[in-house]
DNA sequence: GGCAATAATATGACCGGTCGTCTCGAATGT
DNA sequence: ACATTCGAGACGACCGGTCATATTATTGCC
């Protein structure tokens, strides 16, 4: 088919107000009854769509995690020309984001590495996943910044990836109870504008 | 009274079953009953000590860092004549207790920062004094390292600390979903080893 | 000091609600 | 006609929190 069946709508908007609500009251904090009724879906359904919650929980994380590649993505090839720009104006676009929420929720991956990181072997799995996923990208973008010579080479650029997401996570706890960006802008200042520099 | 009452040992032994089980299952995946029964006290009892559980876990948090903050204080004074080198040796011993405890866990701190740390005041404001209070003594290292010649002075000791806390907050997330030491062992390297020094 | 009156604390049964999950008849598609 | 999917509601367990009662301390008086 080429219209999305209804089963495949009803997955899609559970998952997307799972992003919002594991976002914001974590995983153990939000109720499956609370998802299905922000979203109209009859409880006895859920089981259909997803086999349990912590199922549920390790597809919202993909799903959370995929406009983030995009939206990355898309900066490293628009500006294609220098890859460090992209990345800073890429981290910029999240600060900006992040402001407009008030400092709410931060990264839903760091929420659960450190809720559920090590309790649930499937979310585990899927966080693994995502998150490499993203330090992948993030890596070849510093890769291509290497060559264009505007990072140093003595650091793989896998190395400078993880530590950048690593500080970024961080630096994401922070803002949440300062309610201040000041962290997450001296992270992207500390390490692309000084660190990362040839 | 000099020896303590039955009360204070009961809080205590409450706050330190507390730190265990918040640390292993998080806030909401943690259940009074199943800590009150773990130090066999009586529920009527908690509501006695702890005024709700949200106190209580704003109480844990300062139990649970200051045995950090001891631990820390103890290497500076130790290594009196080398300050990076306390720090060095004091997140050696740390990374040596994670790995006894097969990478579970990680640190209180950062784990209750994403799961509440924007959706409950009491809390929030607990983990903004216990992160305080440690980040002021690891500048204060770094300050004293400063004027060692040891860590580079173009950067504030307080900068340092704040990039040093949240790199490791962000590697312990790493290291719980990867199961290894290797994240925060490159944290340390890169950030003592590297960026920090002059 | 001995003892009743009073205050303070300790207790666990119990509250309404919500949790994640499952059952089974109804609806649907082929 | 039949296989599959759906969904209303029920399941027992547990949630954080309360409260009347029982126990223990403290006080005041003789």
């Amino acid at each position: 088919m080429l219209t999305p069946t209804k089963k495949e709508i009803n997955r899609e908007s559970l998952l997307s107000q799972g992003v919002t609500m594991l976002m914001e009251q974590g995983y153990h904090g939000t109720g499956l009854q609370q998802v299905l009724a922000a979203v109209n879906i009859p409880k006895g359904s859920f089981y259909n769509y997803f086999g349990s919650k912590e199922n549920f929980g390790a597809e919202v994380i993909q799903h959370y995690i995929d406009p983030f590649i995009t939206q990355l993505t898309a900066h490293l090839q628009q500006s294609d020309k220098d890859a460090l720009g992209g990345i800073q104006r890429y981290f910029d676009e999240l600060i900006a984001e992040l402001e407009k929420n008030r400092f709410k929720g931060g990264c839903l991956l760091g929420n659960l590495m450190g809720e559920i990181g090590d309790t649930s072997d499937v979310c585990q799995k899927s966080l693994q996943s995502a998150v490499n996923r993203y330090r992948d990208l993030l890596k070849s973008g510093l890769a291509k910044a290497q060559q264009q010579g505007t990072v140093r080479l003595d650091k793989s650029a896998e190395e400078m990836a993880d530590l950048l997401l690593n500080t970024w996570q961080g630096a994401l706890l922070r803002m949440k109870i300062e309610k201040s960006s000041a962290p997450v802008k001296q992270c992207c200042q500390d390490l692309l504008g000084d660190f990362f520099k040839p």
